[in-house]
DNA sequence: AGAAACATCACCCATATGGGTGATTTTACA
DNA sequence: TGTAAAATCACCCATATGGGTGATGTTTCT
């Protein structure tokens, strides 16, 4: 994953690279400004996918049914068992999402979803998701928020 | 998510060299450097939140669907929407069980339990068993054991 | 400064799971 | 009595999941 990142990054900043040096050639421009333009448009094009996704996160959590949310913010002190991010991942889980799903919502790898979860896994001494996420309920580690309407 | 980043870099690449053009159109005729910059972060927002938005609607898909029949699963709560039998499996499923632990557990075939399963996340209209076991709870067909975990 | 915990990711492998199709037998009931 | 629903099972295929090992960078706390 990393080599894939690292090329594709390289990748396109070699051709914007390359096509900004023609540019600059060719139209006489300063080179700071296409660099600046350039830093600018990707800053603001993650802050726009950031925009979305909390924007999405919201609306979801708002219109569902019934959900599973991480209540382990109100009992950190004594309840130091899971991580917040293994929290995190096991609250997807509870919600029916795939490893795969979960890395996509979350930025990361999906063997970086499957250590979190080998993690979780041992804490709870359980050895599937399912049972997982039933047992974080039990245990108030999650809590279904069942809104029938 | 090799893919995802290879597409996500080609099209900002593909979106920053467009920009790049346009700006030399632009300065073509002197402008004033601040509102095109502006211009730029402002578009670029906009596709950012597009991006994320469309790649999130996506991810999410799934779990909407299966809110929505979490409604209608608890409408029809007294109307016997699951058959006894797949209460069972559904009950084993929760448990964190594997369908070859359910078979065995009800002398069964393996293949018995998928097909129950299957009518089961058909009617929950859900994909994955941790779903339907949560989808379950909070629609009032399986109640949760308080273990000591 | 150094240890411990945490978060991240890769690679391999075996099994579990879900989706689809189709079939047979039993049971309920109109 | 005929039909519809339910329960049972087989087979194929693709993907998801869990287990193990090991590695790197970052926090955090001593």
């Amino acid at each position: 994953m990393n080599r894939t990142i690292l090329t594709s990054g390289l990748v396109t900043g070699a051709i914007i690279t390359s096509l900004a040096l023609l540019q600059v050639r060719v139209m006489a421009v300063p080179l700071v400004q296409e660099i600046f333009l350039l830093i600018v448009a990707v800053v603001a094009i993650g802050i726009g996918i950031w925009l979305g996704r909390t924007y999405y996160e919201r609306v979801e959590a708002r219109q569902t049914a019934a959900t599973v949310s991480a209540i382990q913010a109100t009992r950190t002190a004594e309840m130091s068992l899971l991580t917040e991010r293994e929290l995190e991942v096991l609250r997807h889980v509870a919600n029916g999402k795939t490893n795969r799903e979960i890395a996509d919502c979350l930025f990361v790898s999906e063997n970086t979803i499957k250590s979190h979860l080998a993690s979780v896994y041992s804490k709870l001494g359980v050895r599937r998701r399912t049972e997982a996420a039933m047992v974080a309920v039990s245990a108030g580690f999650l809590e279904i928020d069942a809104k029938t309407a």
